[in-house]
DNA sequence: TATGAAAACAAAGTCTC
DNA sequence: GAGACTTTGTTTTCATA
């Protein structure tokens, strides 16, 4: 699918990352085709899994969410299944929002959004007495500047 | 509005969240209410600014994005010139898909999602002609273990 | 034969009481 | 919270190139 996606397809994605509730005669006047022919390439690229989950962005401040940490994980132990239970870990938390792997020295990284530092240092103690870690630098957000989920088409 | 969140706010919220194509119906049975209250609180939310953006999470690989870093930046221009500039900047960039001022040594850190090594390269050199930075540290991510826009509610 | 326009039906959103 | 009204999603049909 990845390479069948043409520039129709990019701009359709691009107004259902822009606004998902937007009608299809609406999308399809913007794009400049019509209801049909759209319809058929959302779902394709739905089936495809191009397109997944349709979703609101809430605002964390409002909801309570005052705090976000980046942390920085370093880890000596490299066995399978040690990793095996630290990602159960970070998948089963709902306050990790992202972790990633790493390439070079620091090997996980997070994003964290809590209600407090408080709130993380419970995160973080509830973290390191369920698996060993080598190092932790966390990195507090002042401020965000820019948070998008929309991608670059 | 904060603190007028109530329980069965939360449960919406959580509902569309996860899913936000389900009919008011649908998330109105669920949350054990009807359609008339539910629709109400969602108006408001979304007045309040509660509730944001409704959108669709794409697939980066499926559109050839295969590369993510998280750039840690440090600057010794701490003029609001030098700030104002490099908000622009980034806010204008595309690929930048989250930007964080932090507390600490590192002042920034980046989301940054390329189609390659060769387009991250492409990015920071039009980022460092365009705002002077003193240091800048790119982690690759090799593997996305977790990745959300669902708030721990 | 494949594609889009258009119509028809079902379902959901929106608003009033 | 029930119901009316309107708009939209979804499917089918039809025309066209």
């Amino acid at each position: 699918m990845a390479d069948q996606i043409d520039a129709m397809d990019r701009k359709i994605l691009g107004e259902l990352q822009q606004d998902a509730s937007q009608s299809l005669d609406e999308i399809a006047r913007k794009v400049g085709s019509s209801k049909t022919p759209v319809w058929n390439r959302i779902r394709k690229m739905r089936e495809a899994g191009v397109i997944g989950q349709q979703t609101v962005i809430l605002d964390p401040e409002s909801l309570g969410l005052e705090a976000c940490f980046f942390v920085l994980v370093r880890t000596n132990a490299h066995e399978a299944n040690w990793q095996e239970k630290f990602l159960q870990v970070l998948k089963r938390r709902p306050e990790v929002l992202e972790a990633h792997r790493l390439a070079g020295e620091i090997d996980y990284i997070l994003k964290v959004r809590v209600r407090n530092a408080k709130a993380y240092d419970d995160f973080y103690q509830a973290l390191i007495k369920e698996v060993a870690i080598y190092n932790v630098t966390a990195l507090l957000s002042m401020e965000e500047i820019k948070s998008t989920t929309m991608l670059p088409l």
